[in-house]
Parts: C-alpha cells; structure tokens; sequence
DNA sequence: TTGAAAGCGTTACCAC
DNA sequence: GTGGTAACGCTTTCAA
C-alpha cells in the first residue's frame, strides 16, 4: 500500500521546493507556467490529494462542524427537523454531520464519540428511545461543547433542550374525543420508558380523569412502534385486540399517525365507520394523515421549527457563557374527518 | 473574544512544559500526582479543549468525511437514500456530512465548495434538477476526489453513478395500464430538462408508440413538482384539466405518488371511480400509496439499496486508480387496486 | 520566479 | 518525573 502524496513528493520528484508546489496547486501568481503545468501534471499522477487538516490547522480556521444525531432518519418527523436544523446552518455557514442511532444506544454512543474526535463544535440530538443519558450525553457536557436536546427528555437534565409539550398535546386530543360525544376512549400507545410514550399516556390519562372516567386499564395497549414499517401492522393487531373485549371502545387515541393507520386498516377490512362507530386521532400530523380516508384529526408536530429552534440554541450557547436555552411547544390539534360524527356536524 | 486554550497556554501559567501538560491530560503514568491535578485543574478552569485538527494531523489518521447532497432531505426517498449511505457509513467508520440543495444549483455549488473546503474524502450527490453539472460537478471531479451521483444523470458524464432506469419502468407501468385494457392513457409529468421527469415521459410515449396508439398532446401535462407540499395539488389541478377535454382519458400515469394522490383527490370529489372509470399508476411506492384508496399501483423505488451501492462505489473508487462503478437498478410495478378494474379481476 | 523557514497544536521520542 | 525537540502536512511571510 502506498502512502498519500504529499507536497514534499511532488517537489523531490521535480527538484523544485514544496512551496512551489503549493503555489502551483494554488493557482497563485508569480509562478512559471511551464513549472506550473509540470507540477499539476504530476500531482495528478500521483493522485495528489491535500490534506485538509493540515490547511485548517495552519489557517487556524475550525470550520464549525455541528453533529446531529437522529434516531431515524427517514422517518418524515426526523427529517423534517434535520431541514430545519441545516436550514439554520445554512445561514451561518456551518456544516452538519448526521448519525442514525437506529434507535440503539451503543450506536448512539459510538456515533457521539466519532463526533467528538473529529472535533464537532456541538451536538444536536434527539436520543434514542433506550438511551443511557447518564453515560452518553453527560460525558459530553463535561467536555464543554454545547449539547441541545431534542424530541425526548430527561430526569434532572439542565442543559438546552427543544421539546414538544406532548402530555398537553394528549389531553387535548382526548378531550377533544370527550367533547365530541365518544365516551370509551382507548389508547395504544408505546412502551417507552422515557418521555415521549409516557408523557402522551400521561396525557391520556389525565383528561380522562378531568372528566370522572375511570381508566380500563384493557383499553391501553402499549407497543413497540420504533419499527416505523411495522407501526402500522402494530396498531392493526392493537385494534383487533379491542375489538375482541367484551365491551370494545367507542374511540382511540393513537400514539402516532402510523398507529392510527393501522386503525384505519382494520376498521375497513371489519366494517366499522369512522368516525361514526369510532373515534380516531394520531399523532405527528404525517402527510398520509391528510389524505387517507377519513382524513385523519391530530396532533401537528413542527419538526421544521424545533430543528431551526434547536440550531438557534446550539449558535446561542456557543457564544454565551453557560447560559442554558429550553423550550417546549405546544402543539395544535388539526380537526379532520376521523373525530368527528357526521351526525353531529 | 478570547482565544481558546491551548497547551502553551497552561504550560506556561504553571511553569511546566508542554509535554508534561500533554502527558497530564491524556493521563500518562510517568507524572507527579500534585502536578497532574494542578495542571487538570487549570486546564478545566481555562475550559481547555484539544484541537482535533491537530492531533489527527500528528497521528495521520485522517476521518473518511464523505459530503452528501441531495435535493430534498425530508423527501422519503432521499431520506432512504441517506439512511443507505449511512449504514454501509457506518460500517466503515466514515462519516456523513449532508447538505441540502432545495433544488437550486446555486446553494448546490455552494455547499459543493463548502465540502471541499472542509476537505471531505468523497462526494455522493443527488444533483438538482436544474444542477449545472459542468460548473458545479465536473470541476470535482478534476480533483480527483471520488464523486457518485445518484438519482439523475447527465450526458457526457463518464464518472461513477447509481441511476434507476426510469425509461423502463415507465414503459413498464404503461404497458401494465394497455394490458388492463386501458386506451386513452395519458401523462401528468414533471418539466424537468433533464433526467428524470423525461426518462419517464420518454418510457411512456415509447409505450404507447409500441403499442400503435398515438400521442395525443392534450394528454401530456408537464407540472413544476419540486415543491412536494404541493405536488399533490399539481396533480389535482392537472386532472381538472384532462377532464375538461372533450375526449378525457380512461388512465393516467403519474409522474410521482404525490402527484397520484392529487388524481385521487380529483376522482373522489368528482365520483370518478378509480380503477372503473380511470386507470392510475404512480412512481416511488411512497408509503402512503398502499394505504390511500383504492391502493395505488405504482412503481418500487429501492431507495436504501441505491445508498448502500453508492456508498461502495465512493469506496471503491477512493481506493482503485481511476476505474469506474455504474448502475442502473432496474425497477419493478407493485400492482395493487388503483390500476385493475374490478370487472377485469 | 523561487526557496528557506516559521508556525498552526499536538504527541512521541530521547535525554536528563 | 520532567523537558526539549522533531515531526505531522501545509501556507505564508520574507529574502534572494
């Protein structure tokens, strides 16, 4: 194997000095273009490559490299907050480099460390469903670099986070299906031991209880959705299992919109009218959700603004001292077809 | 503004050398335990940050960056895409720095510059639409770093590519809508000068040719889809107008899925019952288009396989001399309702 | 038009 | 235990 030419190759082979090799490479003035075109004619041969790091050490110039890290990438939400993220990033000349974490926190961490030895200026991450916050994203405030949160939250973290209020966001779906006359209200949720799962069954739960309901704890299936190509056979299969209880549920709120799907699936293959026979919301306000029949209620989550959000922090935290950014969105409930009986309209 | 930390910085301010600071912080055995903790204690102080440039240079191991372009990153398809480069990424330890061009050739060459600038060891894009390849991609390529474009391609170009072969499959998805006896078939395309949008009305018009039907230039409607918020309103539109013809046609094939589920949106509001009264096939298999109704016949696009492969061919092409890696994926029809009238089935 | 040398921040080797 | 120095690959004065 052959080392990378360098400079120093170039000017032995042509007997003249480095420095007129990198004038030539250059394209600086005050060269002899017949030295010039040999040099070039070499360092193509030799496949001259520069070494980029050497330029950035010697013109002192970090370019500010931002590393987001996502759980999936081409899930739209995901996405979307990345276009933002870079849609900032854009604007200020910073340049983002992107991990999947697939949802596995040893990728997780393996992805944080690459990041950190190639000498990121931040860190942007929406964590793992499983991640182990205290080992992964601690470490990395300790090295001083700033770290904005996203998407899913922690227990006694105090650093920069954008979060969407989505316990607020359940309560308003659920009440919503309240108000519009369902009574047996179901919930298939995802079993998520951190705070996305847990907040929107928090949620649920507690509008229930605003309205003296009690919980039937038959009527909260809990899955897990991280596949995002199996959520929807996920909430079919949660679906079937309502159905089959002595005394199945007049409404659902679903975790997400793919879930709701799923819903959708099994109500047309079983008969059963939405939003006449059941109530239906998601979560996400994904495109499908608009253009499936019924066109389905939800929740609207603004990935575009938290990412611009998130890069606003991470630039805000860099130049501040120890300052910390958070916020929380609440997020709007999009009425469609799926909640609401057409008797009532 | 003050200048950050270095090694000197400390070393000085505590009457030490370089080296011992250097060996303090990277805890090396051979030190004084009173002097290890001074110097840590400093260098927390003066939030001492090693410079990555730096000790990559000194230890020679450059980071495989390869910069990613693509049109459109919140797009299904080019999310997959992504998601494809970066698990075969992954593997190899590199990392992805991503830009996205928003289909203008101008913040393309923007980031083109941007990424050589930090020095990426490769590039894999997805060019814009109206991408001035000459201008901003064959200059690269003078560089001799490995280039692999993805997803459009351009004449002359004799570099690396991974394409689909969107000639056939259209050819494909016609052919399917004659063998369901379908006869006035026609077009909602995307006015695209180069690849893409053309390959496909090219396959279609060849189809038709074959098959001794002529074009019917009434049938063809080109639509400026880049927006894809609203290409299911282009597609909507489009459909209007076909059917104000005095001769509507009996099919329609869709240039995307988004622009297809625009024809559904049409038919529904209208009561024109697809498949019965009009034949559709779409492109991409967005996930979506098994879920609408009726399900939508439409062309698979295996957008994580295109990633893997581009992946390798930067991979292999940084390592050979010069050899090129070319691919076209052939594509296949998912017959689902949207395309088979049911007295047929 | 060209070259020598300094220096970017770090680590590793060798000497003390 | 500690410090001097060379080296990583490059650009940029300054001098010739």
């Amino acid at each position: 194997m052959s080392k990378r030419t360098k400079l120093k190759d170039i000017a032995d082979r042509l007997g003249v000095s480095i420095t007129t090799v990198s004038r030539a490479l250059n394209n600086k003035a005050d060269i002899n273009d017949e030295t010039k075109r040999e040099i070039l004619e070499l360092a193509r041969q030799l496949e001259y490559r520069p070494n980029s790091l050497a330029i950035s050490l010697r013109r002192n110039n970090t370019v500010p490299l931002v590393g987001v890290i996502l759980p999936i990438i081409n899930h739209y939400f995901f996405a979307t907050v990345l276009k933002g993220i870079m849609s900032k990033a854009h604007l200020h000349n910073s340049l983002i480099i992107v991990g999947e974490s697939l949802q596995d926190e040893k990728k997780e961490k393996k992805i944080l460390n690459q990041f950190m030895d190639q000498g990121v200026s931040g860190i942007i991450i929406a964590p793992a469903r499983n991640s182990n916050f205290e080992e992964n994203i601690i470490p990395i405030l300790h090295k001083r670099i700033p770290v904005v949160v996203i998407d899913r939250m922690y227990d006694n973290y105090k650093g920069n986070y954008v979060l969407t209020n989505d316990y607020n966001a359940a309560h308003k779906a659920v009440q919503h299906l309240l108000d519009n006359g369902y009574k047996k209200i179901a919930h298939i949720g995802s079993v998520d031991d951190k705070s996305i799962g847990t907040e929107r069954k928090r949620g649920y739960i507690a509008a229930l209880h605003q309205a003296k309901i009690d919980i039937n704890e038959d009527y909260i299936i809990l899955n897990d959705i991280d596949n995002p190509d199996l959520a929807i056979e996920k909430g079919f299969n949660a679906t079937a299992k309502l159905f089959e209880l002595p005394n199945p549920p007049d409404a659902i709120f679903a975790v997400t919109d793919d879930v709701a799907i799923g819903v959708i699936e099994y109500a047309k293959e079983n008969n059963i009218s939405i939003p006449d026979d059941l109530g239906l919301v998601g979560f996400s306000n994904a495109k499908m959700s608009n253009y499936i029949r019924p066109r389905l209620t939800t929740i609207e989550q603004n990935g575009f603004a938290m990412g611009q959000l998130a890069f606003d922090f991470f630039n805000k935290a860099s130049s501040s001292n120890g300052e910390v950014f958070q916020k929380s969105f609440e997020l709007n409930l999009i009425v469609r077809e799926s909640s609401v009986q057409k008797s009532e309209v």
